[in-house]
DNA sequence: TAGTGGTCTAGACCACGAA
DNA sequence: TCGTGGTCTAGACCACTAA
């Protein structure tokens, strides 16, 4: 059963996998050239290239043409540790501390979303990357959505787990303060208490739903968080 | 002289304003009733609501219409310490301990991409937030973009200032790392040395053109970083 | 001058949702 | 059934760029 391909996405696609992998600057074929080639109307290759447009792929210039546009600068993006560490070389890893099930206190209940008493899972571990201990979370996941997460066995990435279930954080907002380690802190992050920590509390939604809430705590040594901020809008 | 209006502008902003300030879910005029009324052909009125709806304005609905949309989760945006603060309800102002050109040391050069011993605008304020000291910042300027910028006296908003001659910042990039204040620091900033504070390095561009470049340190008692983050494109 | 993208027209048929 | 947005046609004139 092959679905009727629309025209736009035909030609939409035709461009997309000429210019894959081609350098900034090179340019797309003429919007008649492409109107003669598929036989379609003009609007209609307009179409295909306006999402290409803004996709960020292609590039307009008036009465020059149609180009591959240079990579967009992005604003942050909701990246998990496991991928963080990834992309800085290292390779993730952590040691549990604590998983099960609570009754959400009125803090995790109101961050979560959900009624005081409701089942959460509570995940608290230590992480490291390349052999090194980085942090200490302590995340509180609402158990609704996430019906026998514990019993399945716990997961070396919990986003990687998450997209598993559709529910892949969308969006996020983190608070980040300095502070000193306390003295359980220090212990398990191999500090001195009064050493400075690097802490980061992080609501992330999916869609409009609360999935995942967390405190992290990073050795400051060992760790600098990285942010793309990009332009305000209005 | 009142430029000659396009077509698809007007309806544009005629919806906009027609729908300013709306509960998400206000229906739109239907792209038809658009047509008849403004006499213009239904792909015009299409290209008007197009951009409505990529703004995020409007949200289209198969088969039922189109909708005034909630407003989206949006990614970090590149704001300034006056506009964070007035957001917080506090009015922002500053002492300036230094404003001077300098040569670009190869540090500062390579981060403002300036050859080295170029000038540049050195300006190292204390940032103060309803009256309580938050913060001390080390500025670098590109002196190329910014001629005159001293002489024309020290703005209270930088970031106006850069706007005023476009060269707002439209994307940046922060790295984040909590430490100890030095005894300079903790002088001026009221601390004890070895209090913890929250370091934050900025290199921040206006296009392909990095502006300024600076180092801030803030009191992590009174000062909490927020952070939106994005869906992960890719 | 020839080619490009930007705008615009006046229709058409379709799938979908609500009544 | 009727109104909605989604797709599509086959033209047109414009301003701009490059040769």
């Amino acid at each position: 059963m092959v679905q009727r391909e629309l025209k736009h996405v035909v030609v939409r696609e035709h461009v997309r996998s000429l210019l894959d992998g081609a350098e900034p600057g090179t340019p797309a074929p003429s919007e008649r050239e492409l109107v003669s080639q598929f036989k379609v109307a003009r609007m209609t290759v307009r179409q295909a290239l306006d999402a290409l447009v803004a996709e960020g792929l292609l590039e307009r210039m008036p009465g020059r043409g149609t180009f591959v546009a240079r990579p967009r600068r992005r604003p942050a993006q909701l990246t998990s540790f496991t991928e963080d560490m990834r992309r800085r070389g290292l390779t993730a890893d952590s040691r549990t501390l604590l998983a099960r099930i609570e009754k959400a206190g009125p803090g995790v209940a109101r961050a979560l979303e959900v009624e005081p008493n409701s089942p959460v899972v509570h995940w608290k571990r230590l992480r490291r990357a390349g052999g090194a201990t980085m942090c200490l979370e302590d995340a509180y996941l609402n158990e609704a959505l996430l019906p026998g997460f514990l019993a399945s066995g716990l997961p070396s990435s919990l986003y990687d787990a998450l997209q598993g279930r559709r529910l892949r954080p969308t969006w996020a907002e983190d608070a980040i303060q300095a502070d000193v380690a306390s003295v359980e802190e220090a212990d398990l992050l191999g500090l001195e208490p009064g050493q400075p920590v690097l802490r980061l509390a992080r609501r992330a939604l999916c869609g409009d739903r609360v999935v995942q809430v967390s405190r992290s705590t990073y050795r400051s040594d060992r760790f600098t968080l990285h942010v793309q901020l990009g332009e305000a809008t209005a």
